[in-house]
DNA sequence: AACTATTTATAAGA
DNA sequence: TTCTTATAAATAGTT
């Protein structure tokens, strides 16, 4: 635009094109800067020459952060990247599944059942019916399983039972051991009342085994069983 | 910068504002294209103009992806990120939701049921009790339906039926009628075993109303029923 | 970086 | 909006 008209080509002499560029990137920012000024416009400009050098400009009357937020904004976000838009895409696949899911378990509540033909009300029917025999026996397993268990501790507590009265004869019999006297009144071992207490008065060590075994911790659940 | 100098500061009146906004804009934007071309530059221009309408150019030998990407790894910054992230949790909250969908489905279909525990158990088998019961009143329904329709097709039918034998009856004694002679055996006609043509060759029109009346036309569903 | 001949952009008017 | 045109501004080639 001086000293003689040039071609809108790329310059070839690498030199004269970093010249140039710098030129011309000064005008285009001044330009810029005055339309920014003139219009009460925001503006920004990135740029990067051949050698992926960056310079950028952003009107005074703004920042990166704003501008670029209003950008994607006025952008309508979406178009932005493949990922974006895949990401968006699984978003509404997935809402869409849920959806169905949804409609799914409210016909299994029994709703929703105005829009079924009989042929599915009665594959319905049966899938409940198949179900609920799957949930018995389940509950059944569940039920037989605990009673086991039970059964179980109540033997476990028996034998311990019968081991301490044992235990208990044999050093009632030794003189070396004394003897609580409470009048030849046995009643408050032999009826469990508040065993634990007075077996470790009769002298048993405090961790004997038969005691802290799972079993034995668990006496507590005895009454309630029957 | 014709026809007289201007200050750099924003332009009072609207109009003139607009037309310097859109004419400047070219401006910058031709720039920006002879400088992209030039100096084998990518440029990027977006503006805001004081209504917030946004402008926007791209040079041609990029796209606005690889520009901001670019621009992004250039600035260690993440433009985007804050939009994405907030996508990529909805999304993770998404599946979750449809895998506890899932899991209650098949909890309904009698599988999963491990981790259940007795009263779990017991109140899916009532909601499965329910259901099912919903389930037998709706097809109760649907079958009702189907029947009552039934009923009052055999009934249009009937009626059809009795009006023809009537009208028969009335054009077999009547002399004006000729009348086909099979041995006086009119079971063939009373009987229905082949009743439109015979009927037709009675002499009855054929667009006869009675017999072309949506009820008429389903006749043939006649022996469904039972 | 400065100069300057020349091209280009554009303000104001139509 | 677009065109016109006088003039300001930008800049290609040179120093």
């Amino acid at each position: 635009m001086a000293r003689g008209k040039i071609q809108i080509k790329k310059i070839e002499n690498p030199t004269n094109r970093q010249v140039t560029y710098s030129k011309r990137r000064n005008g285009l920012f001044k330009k810029a800067n005055e339309l920014s000024v003139l219009c009460d416009a925001k503006v920004s400009i990135i740029m990067f020459n051949s050698n992926d050098k960056l310079h950028e400009y952003i009107s005074p009357s703004t920042t990166r952060k704003q501008l670029y937020d209003q950008y994607q904004k006025a952008m309508a976000i979406d178009l932005w990247s493949a990922h974006y838009e895949k990401m968006q895409e699984t978003l509404i696949r997935q809402k869409e599944v849920s959806r169905n899911l949804r409609r799914e378990i409210r016909r299994r509540l029994g709703e929703c059942l105005d829009d079924l033909c009989l042929k599915d009300l009665r594959d319905l029917e049966d899938e409940m019916e198949n179900t609920v025999t799957n949930v018995r026996v389940r509950k059944y397993k569940l039920i037989t399983n605990q009673i086991d268990t039970c059964k179980k501790k109540v033997k476990s507590a028996e034998q311990q039972q019968r081991y301490l009265l044992q235990e208990f004869d044999a050093r009632a019999d030794d003189p070396h051991y004394g003897v609580v006297d409470n009048g030849g009144e046995y009643d408050s071992v032999i009826g469990y009342s508040n065993g634990g207490p007075h077996i470790f008065a009769l002298g048993l060590p405090p961790n004997h085994p038969n005691l802290h075994s799972g079993a034995g911790s668990d006496l507590t659940t005895y009454p309630l069983l029957d």
